[in-house]
DNA sequence: GACATTTTAACATATTTATGTGATTTTACC
DNA sequence: GGTAAAATCACATAAATATGTTAAAATGTC
């Protein structure tokens, strides 16, 4: 049996669900509200299999809930719903520990697979929620590492400085005198094309150097 | 008509996959190859919907092929098939512009029914491969925007220092003494506990201030 | 062994930066 | 109208940095 609480704020869908899943077999619903002021206690209280959980709600929204049951529970399985596929919300909903995504159109016969799939440790999403996610990856920059050709030595020096090291402090890091420092920081601007500290060290964080 | 190209090095497999999409309604199989070495131009010749693309094959593996596909065209669906959900692999191939991610072991049914997904613009994932995408996002570390209470002075100082600009030419740019660059930057150090300015620099990519 | 590269180091000097101590004006808010 | 914060500027000085030139070991490669 796979123990289901609903939070929607709308109350034709809510007893929609609750009608659709208490109706079904291997699935009961233990509770539904309509926000999710108080949904740590209740979470504590039902402590239930999956909770759906509609991401647009007054009051504290569906994300903001998200968080407050991952602080209390890591263990139950939550589905976020959704009327779109909003980029924004999609991501943080992840990044919150979301087990999956569904938009409200979702089929009744659909949604009953999806919750079932959560229960067994699956991450289900709409197609085209999938397809933001994607979309999302190929956002993300390929490590670039254009490639300066620092030495060994080099390499170690910039990192120091990235650190905050003045010469000297690097000079006594190394065991080498400063003005080797100077020597080596002097190369580095060469490689780097900059010719002060705080460019090297801005450069080192945009070209993901270090 | 959905018309699919094979990449796949093991023959059983292969054919397996030609008779099963051969066989059903409003698929077609275009051709098939054990390797990507010359996928751009095959591709390039039957111009397919799908392609269905193993990841591990010898020579060009279906990584490369993927890139190699992408280079010259963006249109074609490819999904990705896999034995193992391998986390390095999922993330490299979504990045590189994959369609859909699927473990070999999936069903018949669901894999004609991912094909057609793909097409109509979906992102078709197995159930263990969503997981693992999932997880992926819970890593990406929340902007943790720490806030140093910065004015909007200083946030504009910070960032000529971030870009590269000293004192002086802070001061032309913003048409300020030189004097009161340094009092500003001061205030900036003060905030945020460093006393540098490749420091502060740093600082402002580690906290995404800017 | 000859060669290139890297690492080490010294010396000199102009510029920039960091730090302190003050002060005036502007802006926003109660 | 008083108060607090922000923005402006000045003067002084010690410390750090940038730049140039030069060169001896150490290391690795053909």
């Amino acid at each position: 049996m796979i123990r289901v609480v609903i939070y929607e704020d709308n109350p034709q869908f809510r007893e929609g669900l609750t009608m659709l899943i208490n109706g079904s077999d291997g699935f009961s619903v233990l509770a539904s509200y309509k926000n999710c002021n108080n949904v740590a206690e209740e979470v504590e209280k039902w402590s239930p299999d999956v909770i759906l959980m509609d991401i647009n709600m007054p009051g504290t929204d569906g994300l903001e809930g998200l968080k407050k049951i991952r602080e209390v529970n890591t263990e139950v399985k939550v589905l976020m719903l959704t009327v779109f596929d909003d980029n924004k919300n999609v991501f943080e909903a992840l990044r919150n520990g979301a087990n999956g995504y569904l938009l409200k159109k979702t089929s009744p016969a659909k949604l009953l697979e999806y919750i079932q799939d959560a229960t067994l440790g699956g991450a289900p999403m709409t197609s085209s929620i999938a397809t933001q996610v994607l979309k999302m990856f190929q956002v993300i920059p390929q490590t670039k590492n254009q490639d300066y050709c620092l030495s060994e030595r080099e390499t170690e020096v910039l990192q120091l400085l990235v650190d905050g090291y003045s010469y000297k402090m690097i000079a006594s890091e190394l065991f080498i005198a400063i003005d080797t420092v100077r020597s080596h920081i002097k190369k580095i601007y060469e490689k780097l094309h900059v010719n002060s500290k705080s460019e090297a060290v801005a450069k080192a964080f945009k070209d993901k150097l270090l």
